[in-house]
RNA sequence: GGGUAGGUUGAGCAGGUGGUGAGCUCAGCUGACUGUAAAUCAGCCGCCUUCGGCUGUAGAGGUUCGAUUCCUCUCCUGCCCA
């Protein structure tokens, strides 16, 4: 049976435990806890880099805490100035409303909703937000925090010099009464969220200390913990795919294919803190998998069974599993002739079709779609980046050949990414 | 409201006080080497229908043969004062 202490012990070894706020460690060791944390729906997916603060709340639930995702559909139309460096658009209730089902359809493929002392719970923290009128804000929440206390934040210091409106200013006070009514009303003490986070954590739980006042024994009446930022070797673009793409778990967003292409294509030096922080696996299958990559890293088995693992946590295994494939028929080295591949991958990767009158090479490549614009293709070819059906485009004017199978082209960009084409008609 | 400093290509900065702007760093892209890595080296990096064309220095006007530069108004941001 697992025990509220196994929770922190598991985000040490994983190296998800960034700081936590005092006695949260004891508090731990006297029984479940409930933990939120917050998801602003300005998108209608999640994305990479939500993963971590997900699988925190799967963690919690898996070591007998029940975990609650606020999702914010009143945090949401004001913009978290955390981490940002520019204003945000407002976005309109309805898109918040469409967004905020989205995600909540997303978080159930990680956490357990069934009802029961560990089941999941979504909370829309418009329940509460939305009944305040401006002047009760101002008297019950507005009155608990000074100037000098908000104007410290890191958050709203680092956006001094850029501006900030004063609605984002005020949103750690919004975020801060979500932690208030979340302790009060559903037995929530304990907020985790990103590093970037933690200072709309503690606002909370000031703002819970001096509307409650101490607890009876001296002990803090909530907590707080944060999860370290993800971050690549070279720079901070986790979470983005060849052209800085987000990578979203939903696949109208981020299709299956390009999901599991972004993990395989994980740095080394990266592959085992995502295994650690991104997957269930244990502390002795994560060490295996370590060792077989420093053995063969052109193997590449930890990538793969990152990859894998989070595809098939995200879009099941029938998908994943043909995604293994896919990644194997498409990178093998060997030219694409085998029309039964070339379906898959038409259909699984990148696919497109082209008309019976295109008569260059360059025609089919631009109707592939891998480029902007001719510019874009052109610039590609000067560079010999682009083959068609395996071979290397050098000249615009180059007559296509026959379609492979009297029906298939096959483009690549570079050596990522590919298109096959099919005759259409 | 007054004063003042700013708004330049994804980001951060240069430069530029009338003569075809666009340099640097980062990020990104391509090639070589590799393992669909990393590092390194080389090239690219406003847009397009590319032997060429079109935009473009917050927006709108104006002066001028010619404006990123000068003038006017507007918008946005920092700082100081009220």
């Amino acid at each position: 049976m697992p025990v509220m202490t196994d929770f922190l012990a598991e985000l040490r070894w994983r190296g998800m435990l960034q700081e936590m706020t005092e006695g949260l460690e004891a508090r731990l060791a006297n029984g479940p806890i409930a933990a939120y944390v917050g998801f602003d729906p300005t998108a209608d997916s999640l994305h990479a880099g939500h993963l971590i603060p997900i699988f925190g709340l799967l963690h919690l639930q898996r070591t007998g805490g029940r975990p609650v995702a606020v999702v914010g559909g009143g945090t949401g139309m004001i913009g978290d100035p955390s981490g940002r460096s520019a204003e945000r658009n407002l976005l309109d209730e309805e898109t918040l409303a469409a967004n905020v089902t989205a995600i909540r359809a997303q978080l159930e493929r990680f956490l357990d909703f069934a009802p029961g002392e560990h089941g999941a719970r979504l909370i829309d923290n418009r329940e509460w937000l939305g009944r305040y009128g401006l002047i009760e804000f101002l008297r019950e929440i507005g009155k608990h925090f000074s100037l000098g206390y908000m104007l410290g934040k890191d958050s709203v210091q680092l956006r001094m010099a850029a501006g900030i409106s004063f609605t984002e200013f005020s949103y750690m006070t919004l975020q801060a009464t979500d932690f208030l009514h979340l302790y009060r009303d559903y037995g929530v003490e304990l907020q985790m969220g990103g590093a970037d986070q933690f200072g709309n954590i503690t606002a909370g739980l000031e703002l819970i200390r001096r509307v409650l006042g101490p607890a009876p024994g001296g002990e803090p009446r909530a907590y707080g913990l944060s999860f370290p930022l993800l971050t690549t070797p070279s720079g901070q673009k986790f979470g983005k795919s060849e052209g800085g793409q987000t990578v979203f778990l939903a696949p109208h967003r981020t299709s299956p294919y390009a999901f599991y292409q972004y993990w395989l294509n994980t740095d080394d030096r990266d592959v085992g803190l995502y295994l650690r922080t991104l997957t269930l696996l244990g502390q002795d299958e994560v060490a295996a998998l370590e060792v077989a990559q420093a053995e063969h890293p052109e193997r590449r088995p930890a990538q793969r069974a990152l990859a894998f693992d989070l595809t098939a946590r995200v879009h099941g295994d029938a998908e994943a599993e043909l995604q293994r494939r896919v990644a194997e028929l498409a990178f093998s080295g060997e030219p694409l002739t085998d029309p039964n591949v070339l379906q898959v991958l038409h259909d699984e990767a990148v696919g497109f079709e082209f008309d019976r009158d295109v008569e260059t090479a360059f025609g089919v490549a631009l109707a592939s779609g891998l480029f902007a614009s001719r510019g874009a293709l052109r610039r590609a070819m000067a560079q010999g980046g682009v083959t068609v059906d395996d071979d290397r485009l050098t000249d615009a004017e180059t007559p296509l050949g026959p379609p492979i199978a009297g029906r298939y082209h096959v483009v690549r960009h570079g050596r990522k990414r590919l298109a096959v084409g099919v005759l259409r008609g």
